[in-house]
DNA sequence: CCAAAAGTGTTGCGTATACACCCATGT
DNA sequence: ACATGGGTGTATACGCAACACTTTTGG
């Protein structure tokens, strides 16, 4: 927690905030984590978790810590999305901030509420209300960048259950490109890159014999492809 | 020019910087402009031009500032590279730092050294010296970053002249990525892909008749090019 | 006359796209 | 029985990698 007192600099310094967008599948949607604003400015509205950067701490540490507070949640992966620093973007006065992405699995979706925010859920994120601050434009960098993500490593699998079936990922990636795949080329492509592992069914579900396979990622494989494609 | 005087806050602010990595391609290597510093701490020290962020500009703003200030180059294109707070990476105390890329022509490349820096100069950048703070840290960073924007973007025009040669294209592409490139596949990857359009050569060079051709950018072709991949 | 630089063409392989069929479940 | 959702196979096209030859200039 910041303390408050009387800081003295010989030149102007800007307040530096950090702001997260963190995202989740829940096997159907892509969703967005949000929280309502319990104080002016913006009271009421939704906004991004986020807050000051403290004294002792790094930027990325700064939106652990500021997400934990918030919602509870503690993601392994941040990634950096960019700086926003526009003249007018907090009325409170010159406030620059860095917004960090992260992902959270499905089975983690259980926000607290903590102090400074109301209250806290997840949107889909086709459905998204109308944001705080300069928070659309960080949006859209952060869509940006988690398809980036999805492109050059294996996100993917972080928003994924451990175990999960091809359906489900597809879904998941109609969602983040924003467009749709061909089914069978699909399942073709990632069943023959060998980044996925077949999953015995369980004996309990002869009765649902027909359910749709379950795949884990598969590290090694991941590995191989990774090389494959750098040689 | 920042006035000194005296800032008082509620709470703990950082000082916030900006920091240019200048690219630029001389037909042969890939250079970074640095200049060295004539302050403590560091002093003497190889290090990017940069400086504070002031009261009423934004980040890229303060980049473009300090870059024209330090070396008197005003590059289009700035690009975010990211954030670098460590605690300990600047001695006199808790400081922040965004930093930008930008390219520069070839025949931009005539630095005048200002107040601050005391000289400045283009580097090889597969010959650079030690670096001042965590410069090296943002410079792989740049690196990383310049490939990227090569691959999704025509970043590699931006380096080259307006007319320019394949061979000389090439090079540029062999440091960037680090590797060689076959000569006959690259060069039918640009020529087939409509992005080049050629010059045609002067009268004058008919003793010279067997020159590398020249050629330009085509915005039109990349257009499409892009329409192209994105459908 | 030989070496180095620059332009051009062919072939094969791999990956991505487009497209059709079968099976099981639930209504 | 039909609609829905899910698994599998095949043909084609495009891009990329591998590779050889010719010309000109300069030493």
């Amino acid at each position: 927690m910041s303390e408050k007192g009387t800081y003295t600099y010989s030149y102007w310094r800007p307040a530096v905030t950090v702001d997260n967008v963190v995202f989740s599948f829940d096997g159907t949607n892509l969703n967005v984590l949000l929280v309502r604003r319990g104080v002016e400015p913006y009271k009421d509205c939704w906004a991004f978790p986020g807050g000051f950067l403290e004294e002792h701490e790094t930027l990325e540490e700064a939106a652990r810590r500021e997400l934990r507070e918030e919602t509870g949640l503690t993601p392994k992966h941040f990634i950096e999305i960019g700086t926003f620093s526009d003249l007018n973007r907090d009325p409170r006065g010159r406030t620059i901030s860095v917004a960090f992405a992260s992902v959270s699995r499905p089975n983690q979706i259980s926000v607290v509420a903590g102090d400074d925010a109301g209250d806290a859920r997840w949107f889909p994120s086709i459905q998204m209300p109308a944001l705080a601050f300069d928070h659309e434009k960080i949006f859209r960098m952060a869509q940006w960048k988690l398809r980036i993500g999805f492109t050059s490593g294996p996100v993917a699998f972080l928003l994924l259950n451990d175990i999960f079936t091809l359906p489900e990922m597809q879904r998941l990636y109609t969602q983040v490109y924003g467009r749709e795949f061909d089914r069978r080329n699909f399942q073709k492509k990632f069943l023959s890159s060998g980044i996925l592992s077949a999953v015995a069914q369980d004996d309990m579900d002869t009765k649902n014999a027909h359910a749709p396979i379950r795949y884990r990622f598969n590290e090694a494989g991941y590995t191989q492809f990774k090389e494959k494609l750098l040689k």
